[in-house]
DNA sequence: TACGTTAGCGGACTTGAGTCCGTTTGTCAA
DNA sequence: TTGACAAACGGACTCAAGTCCGCTAACGTA
């Protein structure tokens, strides 16, 4: 039911994996490691593109043909732990379909994963989301985020689980919004609100369209 | 019950409107009518902090010391209609409120008038967000919307209208987050929901928390 | 193994935000 | 009216992002 979304984005796939010169690839993964390093010892805020390069040892302008940007950076240093959680949350769903869980509550444990992802990424969702600008094209945390509660809701949807005349894909995107880096943020920092108080209200509204 | 909220934050104004020097108050005026036309002219994106204080006559010193960033230049552009529309909206609250209307029902209303109010001047309210990093210091348009959903989830909480064991601060946060610009602008561009929709969509959420 | 093609490399350069600080000028009190 | 002084002014400066382009060297082919 659902698939495994691939998360590299093919455009990039295209443009880059396919037959990359050795030099290069190892410089990608010299620069990787060594912004990993960086980030760990002083934050990831506080360090710009052109110490990545220097501390590298690479000049700017292999590391923009690496990477576009920070975002793109940060993005390709979460890819790892993102196919991770993506493949432990396909493994729960089978399970839990397995075993009788209704969509609507495979939904509400989906997005309660994914406050605590959130929580823990933070600082680089920030540079992703800052990178790809959201409104211009859309960012991939957010992509397959939004296929997994689409297609959640459309299950809960045909098994009758939700109430009539609900804008479904309206509703997904207002259980995404409170994980919006920046909106998250604004809700732990300045609503000081805990991951448990966003996760219990993530819950409280998929409960409000159950039938 | 829901007093007017002064929309000038009280920082600003003890810090600039107390005591503001003619040539000050001139060049904040000049400033403001030239931004204001090349904004019409070209764009407010494309025009450039260094633009605008060339184009006004004035250094870029003199600029940042009137606005400290682009932000708080586009929240000045806007104050007046933002006034505006918070009395209008005050306004017609008084009345609805003698005619019975339900406290949900005008949350409804509100929601909408601030769908379109957002899709007016959306150019303007992505710099202002840009400009007071959210997730610092709560911007103060999102203040005001918030103070003003919250009190009539109080009020309508009150009398009875709204189901029990709700989090209503949470479901505050919930409404606003579409009004959110980038992620508004994400809903138009990207999703290409109409305005129409976001508004139905928010009426709908509220019904589902309606008795 | 030699060679041509072409991706890759590096760092100077451009652009824009925002700061700093020496100079000027409006304001108020005497 | 004058003079002291705080506020305001202006533009050079810093800092970081991201681009450009001439040089270098990896790789596939013969």
């Amino acid at each position: 039911m659902i698939d495994r979304i691939e998360l590299i984005n093919p455009e990039w796939e295209t443009l880059h994996d396919r037959h990359e010169r050795a030099d290069a690839a190892a410089n990608r993964a010299l620069i990787l490691h060594t912004a990993e390093r960086l980030f760990a010892e002083r934050g990831v805020a506080s360090v710009n593109m052109a110490e990545i390069a220097e501390a590298a040892g690479v000049g700017k302008g292999t590391l923009y043909r690496r990477f576009a940007n920070k975002g793109e950076l940060c993005l390709s240093l979460m890819d790892q732990q993102m196919s991770e959680f993506q493949n432990a949350m396909l493994a729960k769903f089978h399970e839990w379909t397995v075993s009788g869980t209704p969509y609507l509550e495979q939904l509400s444990r989906f997005l309660e994963a994914l406050v605590d992802f959130t929580e823990l990424h933070c600082p680089l969702l920030t540079e992703v989301a800052h990178g790809e600008l959201i409104h211009t094209r859309l960012n991939l945390p957010h992509f397959w985020q939004y296929m997994t509660v689409s297609a959640l809701l459309r299950s809960a949807n045909s098994s009758g689980e939700i109430i009539d005349d609900i804008d479904l894909e309206f509703i997904g995107e207002t259980l995404l919004a409170h994980l919006q880096v920046d909106y998250f943020l604004f809700q732990r920092r300045v609503r000081q609100y805990s991951t448990a108080r966003i996760a219990a209200g993530l819950r409280m509204l998929v409960q409000l369209i159950a039938t």
